[in-house]
DNA sequence: GTCCGACCGTA
DNA sequence: TTACGGTCGGACG
């Protein structure tokens, strides 16, 4: 190396990190091994390399590398054991990554650097020290502040994903202090990601102050008792020494020893069919495409490149070493079908066939539930703990005398540390069935709480997984004993995942199907009905059986689902929108929302007396009393016997009662049906709402709390339920008053955040409507800008009437559109709606190929997807009835569009606790009703609150999708949730 | 007691 | 024309 040359040096670990979460999501389509890092990584590097000359950072190189960190283990853990000691593990769908990435490098014929002992860091900085002795120049390939400290005249960085050089002004501009002082800096702040301690109360801003005032750490240290601010005084000469050592761990190794000489850094010439080779076995195409141009290769001419890589049965633990080293792109022997977890061990297998292997022996292994343990004391408990922290998986169970996980008592808890190992450990069973009293607490349990305080470290250790079906319940019933479950995986969001559609997700179902295993049923062991009694009056032989078996087949199933998610490429969708929602929702239940009982109680007897009185005038009017609530009555008196005009007759032959036909009869001038709609409203309003509501405060907390279902809609919806908050009225005044009831704590407001036609936008989106895209990228009244394209009525002074149409013709194209449907909404012929449709789709004709699009896909595939990859499965549109198979079609039109929306704010919910709590703000998120947020915020944060809130909101499809039209959100604060929505 | 259909509240 | 959950009446056992 000689003066001029130039030495890139890539931070490769640093970048598969930043491009695995910036970057959108991406699997191979064979296989769905998940290489969205890859594919970042590759273009980066094709395009640092194809010409040097026109490079964004406008710079030849000579000398190249890339640089590895070669484990977790390292100097620096000799210094400070803590050091990085809570880095968690990486997500699944990156572990196969990091092995591809080194092969992609030595695909671009680059040399890859690691080092036993020493951080990429340290290698970075000998190696930058080295090219400047040599009289070069380097540029650092990353964005780590970490790789700070490095720079000076010779030597800068580049931010290869934001393209943005990193010289000496920008981290002056960026940290307050030039490079050189980056170690004090850091030593000062600290680095939470990396455990690294700093002075608490000290951050980049006060550091870089005091920097500049003292001129550097020592000096600092030495002169802090002239320090004015009391409590900062105290913290440096209390913290010295513990900023002495981050200094230690911070400062970058410049003199590691080295395997490969600079000069064998000399950039060589792109050896295109090798590079094809392997870029095809990643199926990158456009880039393949691209380098074939450059390199004048012709691409069809290469094989793919069989491609090493680890793809982990399981991420746990920090270090991951529990992988699966396989060759993928080659026809190999499936030899890994073995029980032993975690399975595995060195079969080479790809993620499909590791799938099928799984899903075969899973249905071949009988379940026999008599072996079970059952734990009833501490030292045998222990036992099973340590041996499933040693496992590093266990699935997990809690019994439970309610299904209202807010109001569940702990019964007892089962583990599994494999299939057929499974133990029940009652807590809390009573005695005497027989006794007056009902008999006290059964002898020779283990006191709760000295199993809770056994349990919590193992339940609680990053590196053990636990597994449950359906882990909200069961995090909800721990955390209230102040355990939060981590980290962990669910069965029932993995098969919700992956086969969305019809046909549930419960455990007895998915048992059935993937186990071939008829599960033992809650009710013959409580019993049936009146004779029913609650779990803990079950005598223990049964109920070890009943809760052995519930782990015993949630482990089963794990792993015969788990492997499904990267063959089949749903990895991203269950870790990114299914698994961290868990304890987001579970927190929100477990805050709930304030009810003011005195409001519901006026309102319920306020509709009691309109709905008597009603009552009255339909018995007057009808000549005798019946029961009103009977539709079966009710069309016999108004359809027989007072032979009313009009009548249609329900699928089982009886006269239709429903509100449409009601309005059509008082339209025509009759009384009664008018009353009868009133009443049914009061009525409803009394029975679901005002009545039902007080029932569901919880005793201690005061609140309501509603619990969520993750898995209970095609779409990728959550619902609501016990009490359904997402269904409270809000179209009619009367209606609208029951919000009055739902109120703020004293001193807070609740905020109402919520997405304006987010559906449509997601239409515009996916359709790529070019009108609509327009209309929203100006905020314009979409409804009116419709019937506007439509009608040729301009939007200045346009008649509600045509708006209205047009509204419901833009939220009959998201449910799938027909005429007998939009007729049957706007009370028009069928031919007029026929003619609405035709008109539309001559006005947007991208809409109708987006839906013919849509359909042919779905026939194709059996399923639809959103744009962030979540499929919803309709197996019925190929059915040959054609009622059933339109209606098929009609979901699956709808399903991309309302589960991107479902998407979409599922997003936000998962980012928002954190950025609540990076602004410091004590905001809490409360409900969510599909596309609103609802918040309860301290009086003094609204303001600041609604900002962050809409940002999230607003970003939340970032950096997963980039969409072509805004977000908006409307959001606003109030003492009740009808004055803040 | 349990199940299903009709009806109706929300997005 | 999409997606839900709750209440009621009424039929079934």
């Amino acid at each position: 190396m000689k003066n001029g040359d130039h030495l890139f040096l890539i931070d490769g670990s640093g970048y598969i990190f930043r491009a695995y979460h910036a970057l959108p999501p991406l699997t191979r389509k064979s296989d769905g091994l998940p290489v969205g890092a890859v594919s970042g990584f590759c273009n980066m590097l094709w395009k640092l390399l194809k010409d040097a000359r026109n490079t964004d950072v406008g710079i030849v190189p000579t000398h190249f590398a890339v640089i590895f960190d070669y484990s977790s283990k390292t100097f620096r853990n000799t210094l400070y054991s803590e050091y990085k000691a809570n880095r968690t593990a990486p997500p699944e769908d990156l572990i196969p990554q990091f092995g591809l990435i080194r092969q992609a490098t030595r695909a671009f014929n680059l040399p890859c650097i690691e080092k036993e002992g020493f951080e990429a860091d340290d290698l970075i900085a000998t190696y930058a020290r080295l090219a400047v002795e040599a009289g070069g120049d380097v540029t650092i390939v990353s964005s780590d502040k970490d790789l700070m400290q490095l720079v000076n005249h010779k030597v800068q960085m580049y931010d290869g994903m934001k393209d943005k050089q990193i010289s000496i002004p920008e981290v002056i501009e960026k940290w307050g202090v030039p490079p050189e002082k980056m170690i004090d800096l850091q030593s000062l702040t600290g680095d939470s990601t990396d455990n690294i301690p700093g002075i608490p109360g000290i951050g980049p801003k006060t550091a870089a102050q005091l920097l500049g005032e003292y001129g550097n750490l020592d000096t600092l240290l030495a002169r802090a008792s002239e320090i004015k601010q009391q409590k900062r005084r105290e913290n440096i000469i209390t913290f010295a020494e513990q900023a002495r050592l981050s200094r230690e761990l911070v400062t970058l190794k410049n003199d590691v020893p080295i395997d490969v000489e600079l000069d064998e850094l000399v950039l060589d010439p792109q050896d295109g069919p090798k590079l094809i080779g392997f870029l095809k076995a990643m199926e990158f195409t456009s880039l393949t495409r691209r380098v074939a141009e450059t390199t004048g290769t012709d691409a069809a001419e290469i094989e793919p490149v069989p491609v090493e890589t680890q793809w982990g049965a399981a991420a746990h633990g920090p270090d991951m070493e529990v992988s699966v080293t396989v060759a993928v792109g080659v026809e190999v022997e499936v030899t890994d079908v073995s029980p032993s977890l975690p399975a595995g061990s060195g079969g080479g297998v790809t993620p499909a066939e590791l799938a099928k292997s799984r899903a075969n022996a899973a249905i071949a292994e009988k379940i026999d539930t008599t072996t079970y343990v059952c734990i009833r004391d501490l030292a045998t408990l222990q036992q099973w703990i340590d041996e499933a922290t040693e496992n590093g998986i266990v699935a997990f169970d809690t019994e439970t005398n309610s299904l209202l996980p807010m109001q569940a008592e702990l019964i007892g808890l089962s583990l599994a540390l494999a299939p057929g190992r499974a133990a029940y450990v009652p807590l809390s069973h009573k005695s005497g069935a027989g006794d007056l009293l009902g008999g006290g607490m059964l002898e020779g349990q283990i006191p709760l709480d000295q199993a809770l305080a056994a349990l919590k470290p193992m339940l609680e250790d990053r590196s053990v997984l636990k597994i449950a079906q359906n882990m909200k319940f069961d995090w909800l019933i721990m955390h209230r004993h102040g355990i939060d479950i981590a980290p962990f995986d669910d069965t029932m969001l993995i098969s919700y995942a992956l086969d969305a559609g019809p046909g549930g997700h419960g455990m007895d179902s998915l048992s059935e199907r993937w186990l071939g295993h008829k599960t033992i049923q809650y009710k013959d062991v409580t019993g049936n009905g009146r004779s029913s009694v609650t779990f803990d009056m079950v005598d223990l032989e049964r109920a070890t059986a009943y809760a052995g078996e519930d782990a015993d087949v949630t482990l089963r199933l794990w792993r015969a689902l788990k492997p499904r998610l990267a063959a089949e490429g749903m990895a991203t969708v269950y870790e990114r929108l299914e698994r961290p929602l868990v304890e987001v929702l579970a927190r929100m239940e477990a805050r709930g929302i304030s009810i003011d009982r005195q409001i519901l109680s006026r309102l319920s007897g306020d509709l009691a007396q309109s709905a008597a009185a009603i009552e009255d005038e339909i018995y007057k009017l009808a000549g005798e009393r019946f029961n009103i609530g009977s539709p079966k009555q009710l069309g016999d008196i108004l359809f027989g016997r007072m032979g009313f005009p009009g009548g249609s007759k329900t699928k089982t032959g009886q006269w239709s009662t429903s509100a449409q036909v009601l309005e059509d009869l008082a339209a025509a001038g009759h009384e009664l049906p008018r009353k009868i709609v009133d009443w049914r409203q009061l009525t409803k309003l009394k029975s679901t709402y005002t009545d039902a509501l007080p029932g569901f405060i919880h005793a201690e907390t005061k609140r309501v709390h509603t619990c969520y279902a993750m898995a209970a809609t095609s779409t990728g919806r959550l619902s609501s339920s016990d009490p359904n908050l997402q269904n409270i009225p809000i179209r009619t005044t009367e209606g609208r008053k029951i919000r009055t009831a739902f109120i703020a704590a004293p001193g807070h407001k609740l905020i109402s955040a919520d997405y304006s036609q987010i559906e449509l936008r997601v239409l515009a989106h996916v359709a790529d409507i070019p009108q609509l895209k327009q209309a929203f990228a100006e905020d314009m009244d979409i409804h009116a800008m419709t019937a506007s394209e439509m009608f040729g009525v301009p939007v200045e002074g346009m008649p509600s009437e045509v708006r209205r149409r047009a509204k419901a013709i833009n939220f009959g194209i998201i449910y799938g559109i027909s005429a007998f449907g939009l007729a049957n909404q706007l009370s028009i012929p069928r031919e007029e709606a026929g003619q609405y449709i035709r008109t539309y789709f001559e006005r947007f004709p991208g809409i109708r190929d987006y839906m013919e699009a849509t359909k042919a896909f779905a026939r194709a595939n059996g399923y639809v997807e959103t744009i962030f990859g979540r499929r919803a499965h309709y197996p019925e549109i190929r059915s040959s009835n054609p009622q059933m198979r339109a209606f098929n079609e009609r979901a699956a039109i709808n399903a991309p569009i309302q589960g991107s929306a479902a998407d979409i704010i599922r997003h936000a919910m998962i980012r928002m606790d954190d950025a609540l709590a990076a602004a410091k703000l004590s905001a809490r998120m409360l409900l969510q009703v599909h596309d609103e947020l609802v918040f309860e915020a301290p009086d003094k944060e609204v303001e600041e609150t609604i900002t962050i809130v809409r940002h999230i909101m607003e970003n939340a499809a970032m950096p997963a999708v980039s969409l072509s039209v805004p977000l908006r959100v409307d959001a606003r604060a109030a003492q009740n949730w009808d004055e803040a929505h």
